[in-house]
DNA sequence: TATTGTTATACTCTATAACTATA
DNA sequence: TATAGTTATAGAGTATAACAATA
């Protein structure tokens, strides 16, 4: 009688559901948001990446691909591949890095540019509908929480992680 | 000579960082947490959804592959292959429903409860490697968030999800 | 010798379609 | 007719390896 009992004791007390687990809740969090952010970013080579590349190709100084690869988390050939849709869609453009002349430096057209401000605005509401489930001030902290680990999990900026750019 | 100035008004000004873009953070955690979470789950058939998928099999009621399949996010052929795993290694078990004989109430064995107690305390520790650049009250705060966000996009238990099982 | 970027290739993961058995 | 589950297949996505150019 000692046999079954302890089983279900521990699957009672020691084994907590589902819900509970972080993997689980960022994981639906995270396919939540690629679902409705690719919605608005259908016309953006790339989806939601495509949209990073091009948000730091515009954002502070140019910097090189490998740099930025890292700081997304994808691999250098996808980097590599990704870069050539959106220099194709016109949006990004490679030039030489006059210090280093294997690097490239990225960095955003006009068009590119003028884009990015109409799909910023367009995520930014998807973000918001996300996040309707809390409350304003929850939103802001959870920003905040998510920005803070994800710096530490890759840290720095574009150009801070390996030699300045 | 107002063709290059307003471009770079525009960059400073309406075009934020990536790092304040939610998708990038979203992404930069749930990368961080899957690798450290496999090095922990590497004996683990399926990795952090075969463990999600042991957990609900050993919590509460047991319920049908297809409901799981959507409370955690996998196509349901996905889940026929990651249950065929666990069931080889002999964690869960496929029984009949008797209210349905379509389809399959998925319940963990013993040796499953057992496998699960352990990898679960070890992920819990890996989960708070993850959460460590936050404060204690932070952490739970956290999780609060990213679960009530969770549960609204992969709405009810298991079971809750089509029919009671 | 190490690194940047590219290309080709192989691999993994996931979804689609077709099927059986039930409802 | 619709649904649960399975299987086979195709597709997308990703990583590995080899290479040229440069440091």
């Amino acid at each position: 009688m000692r046999l079954s009992t302890p089983a279900r004791y521990d699957a009672v007390v020691t084994t907590p559901a589902v819900e509970s687990d972080l993997g689980w809740a960022l994981g639906a969090v995270f396919r939540g948001y690629v679902r409705s952010a690719e919605k608005v970013l259908a016309h953006l080579p790339g989806g939601p990446r495509g949209f990073q590349v091009l948000t730091s190709a515009t954002t502070g100084e140019p910097c090189s691909q490998q740099t930025l690869a890292r700081h997304l988390g994808v691999d250098k050939t996808v980097m590599t591949y990704l870069i050539d849709d959106l220099e194709r869609a016109g949006l990004v453009e490679r030039r030489p890095d006059p210090t280093d002349r294997r690097a490239r430096l990225l960095s955003a057209t006009a068009a590119g540019r003028a884009h990015l401000a109409e799909t910023a605005a367009a995520l930014r509401r998807v973000e918001d509908e996300i996040l309707a489930p809390l409350a304003p001030a929850e939103r802001d902290l959870l920003r905040d929480l998510l920005r803070k680990l994800a710096t530490r999990q890759e840290p720095g900026s574009p150009c801070e992680v390996a030699s300045p750019c």
